[in-house]
RNA sequence: GCCCCUGUAGCUCAAUUGGAGAGAGCGACGGACUUCUAAUCCGUAGGUUGCAGGUUCGAUUCCUGCCGGGGGCGCCA
């Protein structure tokens, strides 16, 4: 509703459907933003292939019928057919009054509640968490938030690998740590050095090979000893893992692991069903499916392994009982796997094996949510000094010294206390707006001086703009809410701009969500700042030359500090009100 | 060999699913601080959107074929 278009929108459908009724079907009709007006309506082109007239008559036609009384002061034909509207000052400041009352402040709430599974971060127990676990983790959050602040039912699960044949050699490298040890070990977040010391035994000594061997078919099969030392392992991880989640600001806790070992007790289930479904094939003593549309380097079939030769189940199995699961005991119509580019063909073969047994079918979907790598200045998957991984604790340690070192640099009146407060959201909100303003399916490269930077499309940029909104109110010295009453007046050309642009708020936020990309949204607040700042440049607001008018520009701003700090708050972002 | 992703200004990235002279930031050049936070803003220069065709009123976007980069292709997850 907020949004001045979609009035619009109704008005040119209705219309369309009372000339050309027989042509409206599969119609463009948005309205969308203008470089040469406040926005534009394309719909006239395509009527006119379809009715055999020219465009522009079609055009001209439909304005001189169009009844816009009250919503555009003006609507004009130009180009080869488009309509051009012009929004009528008083009616976009209704609007503006209505967002700013509005708890949603615009962004309209789904019709159809759906329940939205979200899968994402997927650290393994026991392993470090490295840049690897960034985007997923940061892009995932994000599309929790959104998903939620247009009233979804949100269900995260942290699809962690907590299974397979690696835990017979880290527990026993626990047992000849000790328990204590080993634990105090984990939980100061020294899981690198836990996994490689287990590692290099495990490669080095047979003996310890045999044990592990011997260990892995313990595990397996429920003993019970071995099975509280694994979950002493999972524990001590996921105690770690609440941590660097806490430090980066993301709602994951270990309420929502799900890991892979949940479900276990289901595979012989999953094997049954395909069985019945009549999928099930043996192949070289592996009983498999080939989903059609699948082939190898021979261009022969390609098997879904779901039984290995040796009686072993497979990550597609498990990933099958969790389609499963997810459908029918969670009832989630909508599941996101936010996952890296490489499981694509995994996955979409998960997809079709699900929907041909039957357990995929609408409204229920599965949504791959890839992504790319994030990159060196040299281009290749970004490494540390040595070359392995680099650690997440210690990137996000960087970015919030770093933006310390800024702070104290260009803000030294900031008292110490607070400018920890300050670093950490502007060094975390860094990071994080560096991945999720990226379109999430290229690569990106990470550079720490642009992403810290002040200028061009950053957190810090944003963040700024939120500050000097506060700082104007902390002068002013009344309380926020009490110009939220007012009926603000667009007058100036840049009181103009910004107002269409706050008014786009809820099209931007449905945009990112429907399309699962965040970096729209970041791309949309980006430019709300950019013409805020605009704004503030031209049109003072304390200083304003009457009552009316500082009030009015007062609304303005709150609004738009509002909506900045929603829109970060919406990809997980804090917003400082001084810096 | 087959399949998927990708190629846009010197650099880093956008472009509202096919819309009007392809937009930002950085860097370069030229301007604006007795300030509501100059950590900012304004202006100028910079392009055969990898190449070649095709579809149509209209293509960075869709189709075909090449070229370059990344990834995947039966018992790891």
């Amino acid at each position: 509703m907020p949004d001045p278009a979609t009035v619009v929108v109704e008005r040119v459908a209705e219309l369309v459907a009372r000339l050309y009724p027989a042509a409206t079907d599969g119609l463009d009709l948005a309205v969308r933003p203008s470089e040469h007006a406040d926005a534009q309506v394309n719909v006239a082109m395509g009527l006119a292939k379809r009715v055999g007239r020219k465009p522009r008559d079609v055009a001209e036609d439909l304005v001189a019928q169009l009844h816009l009384a009250g919503v555009c002061s003006a609507v004009e034909v130009a180009g080869p057919g488009f309509l051009n509207l012009t929004y009528e000052n008083d009616y976009l400041a209704e609007l503006l009054h209505a967002a700013a009352n509005d708890p949603h402040l615009g962004v309209h709430q789904a019709t159809t509640t759906e329940t939205v599974l979200i899968d994402y971060s997927a650290p393994n127990v026991a392993k470090e968490m490295h840049v690897g676990h960034l985007r997923s983790t940061v892009i995932g959050d994000a599309l929790v938030r959104m998903s939620e602040a247009v009233g979804h039912r949100v269900i995260r699960e942290n699809h962690v690998g907590d299974w397979g044949t690696p835990f017979g050699m880290l527990i026993e490298h626990l047992i000849d740590l000790g328990e204590v040890d080993a634990a105090r070990e984990l939980s100061v977040g020294d899981l690198d050095g836990f996994y490689k010391q287990a590692r290099q035994k495990f490669e080095a000594s047979p003996p310890f090979q045999e044990r592990a061997r011997a260990r892995v078919v313990l595990l397996q099969g429920g003993d019970t000893d071995t099975i509280r030392l694994w979950r002493l392992l999972v524990a001590e991880s996921s105690r770690y893992f609440d941590t660097v989640y806490r430090k980066l600001g993301v709602r994951l806790t270990s309420d929502d692991l799900q890991g892979e070992s949940a479900y276990n007790d289901a595979l012989p289930t999953v094997v049954e069903r395909l069985r019945r479904a009549n999928l099930l094939e043996t192949s070289n003593g592996a009983e498999v499916v080939f989903p059609p549309g699948f082939t190898n380097r021979d261009n022969a079939p390609l098997p879904l392994i779901i039984r290995k030769q040796d009686g072993g189940y497979n990550y597609a199995t498990t990933d099958l009982a969790c389609v499963i699961d997810r459908v029918e005991r969670l009832g989630a119509t909508l599941m996101l796997y936010v996952v890296g580019m490489p499981q694509a063909q995994h996955l979409s073969m998960i997809e079709t094996v699900a929907t041909a047994a039957g357990w995929l079918k609408p409204p229920f979907r599965m949504v791959h949510v890839s992504f790319g790598n994030v990159l060196g200045s040299d281009r290749k998957m970004l490494k540390s000094r040595v070359g392995d991984a680099v650690k997440l604790v210690e990137l996000l340690d960087e970015a919030v010294s770093r933006a310390d070192a800024s702070i104290a640099e260009k803000s030294p009146e900031l008292p110490t206390a607070d400018r920890a407060n300050v670093a950490r959201m502007i060094g975390i909100g860094a990071v994080k707006y560096a991945d999720l303003s990226n379109d999430r399916v290229k690569d990106y490269v990470f550079d720490w001086d642009r992403m810290l930077s002040f200028d061009g499309n950053t957190a810090p940029y944003l963040q700024y703009a939120h500050a000097r909104i506060c700082s104007i109110f902390r002068r002013w010295g009344r309380s926020r809410v009490e110009v939220r009453g007012v009926m603000p007046t667009i007058a100036h050309q840049k009181e103009r701009a910004l107002a269409l642009w706050l008014l786009q708020y809820d099209s931007a936020v449905w945009d990112a969500l429907e399309r699962h990309s965040p970096h729209r949204l970041c791309t949309y607040l980006y430019e709300l700042s950019t013409r805020y700042t605009a704004f503030y440049e031209h049109c003072p607001v304390l200083k304003a030359e009457t009552d009316e008018l500082r009030e009015s520009r007062l609304a303005l701003c709150d609004l738009s500090a509002r909506i900045l700090e929603h829109g970060l708050q919406l990809l997980g972002i804090e917003s400082p009100e001084q810096m």
